[in-house]
DNA sequence: ACTATTCATAGCCTACACCTATATATTATC
DNA sequence: GATAATATATAGGTGTAGGCTATGAATAGT
């Protein structure tokens, strides 16, 4: 059974005739006298009867009819409903964050991605960069926010913003009124640290290594909220992404950027290459670039 | 888009592979890359994500999944559903019948149909002959229940039987009462007589042109059932089908069979020549053929 | 690094849908 | 009732498109 013969049938049901039915369907008769004889023989009944100057349905035709007429409706439906589904953001989307960025742009994103596209199922991981990587080239997910580096050939990134890193401290020690913070004083602080299965946590020590900081690390955490109210409490300094430094509602804590080398982290949305980007894909992407909180202007 | 390439399509989806899919629908594997190819391009979006070892849908994939599993089942549901529907006797069927018979078949003809066939709709028409004749040839009947002699190279009958015409008389007469009536002594009598229009009229009249009986035509009217009230009132005799007889509630009438020339009328089944006749339509031949009253046997 | 697996590409082949021409049959017209 | 007109079926030729094999490219597993 093929579309073409259907279309070949309602047309001669619609003219009540085959040569009409012919002419409008653009073959010559012949050629539809055959495609229905085929129908005819796969269906196993007749479904026309051949009067000679007119073709009537049979029962088998009328059992036909409404069938084959859906049937045609259905694969219009796909070419007109696909593009335009699309268009509207129909779909779903499965995106993974890092823990060092979701407190601070996940309410905002998820709000405005279900605020644009209702139609869309957004599903949401929260995982550390080697899972997200795992699931972003298992196709468990389409897109990954994370920050650099991303080393996986499978997996492409691009570039959503750099984010500062700042002292957190509280008024407890004077790094939070000097004039200028320099890279060498940090040593000078009991320092609370991030753990390093959090690529923040490599990427700050990678920093103090590459600048020959000895950190005094008085404390290891695996959340960065944790971070936050240990530096809130007083019992050391922390490097934060300034994002955490925006709306904070902890006023004890001030946060400084550090005048002669700014630590900084690249936060990227990560793709698989040979995964087609779509339309929620991309406009995801950027609802993330657009919301990331990013009112302090690093220096 | 053709249905080969929405059973392509299905098959990827369940196997998760192209090669796969290919083995699964007996085809090689470019073949059913390329068909998913064009059928890509007709969507105008890419259906799959080619992972290299494995293969995921996209947005747009998914969306046509339903819609390609719905085409599927309707198609595969076409070719299950006709002929069964078939078998059970679904469908329509208009049928036609002339007053001289309609009376006596009628009730019991209908009633066992719609107890065989209750998801068939039928359609009853009574007419003259030659309306029944027009209706056929026009298709808007699928049979007509008629006598003898159809003349229209359109149509083909089927005979069902051979109804003897019985003499009709109230006890008024003597002929009720006879040892045997011979066809000469009918005109002894006043005749009741069906207008020509009907073909039992025509039949009669010429039955008795032929044995040169000159009947005392008394009365003209054009329904069977007042030639039958007549009869019962005295008014005369007549010449009427043996159906009628049977389950006669009026016992002052009694019915005599001719000795010597049996009139008869042959009852058919009419059918268009070019026409199939559909399951039901032979159903309905049948049943008219069990069900019309023959009690009495014609000798 | 090597092998196995998988999808894409290239080029050839065959089947089948399509065409034209013609036959057959029915309807309409004179 | 003969002729013209209309409509579907049949016959035979043609071209495209879907199919095949062989091969390439790239990934995943040994």
């Amino acid at each position: 059974m093929e579309i073409h013969q259907l279309k070949y049938f309602i047309a001669i049901v619609e003219t009540g005739s085959f040569s009409k039915a012919a002419e409008r369907s653009n073959v010559a008769q012949p050629s539809l006298s055959q495609q229905i004889k085929k129908l005819e023989t796969e269906i196993g009944h007749l479904l026309f009867d051949r009067l000679g100057r007119r073709v009537v349905l049979t029962n088998a035709g009328e059992m036909l009819l409404p069938k084959a007429q859906r049937i045609l409706d259905e694969i219009q439906g796909i070419k007109v409903d696909i593009p335009s589904d699309i268009e509207e953001g129909q779909g779903s989307l499965a995106v993974g964050f890092i823990p060092t960025i979701s407190p601070f742009v996940l309410p905002g994103v998820i709000r405005r991605f279900s605020q644009e596209f209702p139609q869309a199922s957004l599903e949401v991981h929260e995982d550390l960069t080697e899972d997200i990587i795992r699931k972003l080239v298992s196709a468990e997910l389409d897109v990954g926010i994370t920050s650099l580096p991303i080393k996986n050939k499978m997996l492409q990134t691009e570039e959503l913003l750099t984010e500062t890193l700042l002292v957190a401290s509280s008024s407890k020690y004077d790094i939070a009124s000097r004039a200028s913070i320099l890279v060498k004083e940090l040593n000078d602080f009991p320092f609370i640290a991030l753990n390093e299965v959090h690529c923040l946590g490599e990427q700050v020590q990678s920093f103090c290594y590459q600048k020959e900081v000895n950190l005094r690390i008085v404390c290891h955490t695996s959340q960065l909220s944790t971070v936050h109210k240990c530096v809130a409490m007083g019992l050391g300094i922390s490097l934060v992404p300034q994002a955490l430094a925006i709306n904070d509602p902890i006023k004890e804590v001030s946060y400084r950027a550090i005048s002669d080398s700014l630590p900084q982290r690249k936060i990227v949305a990560t793709t698989h290459i040979k995964r087609h980007r779509s339309y929620l894909a991309k406009q995801f992407i950027e609802i993330v670039r657009s919301e990331y909180p990013s009112n302090i202007i690093s220096e």
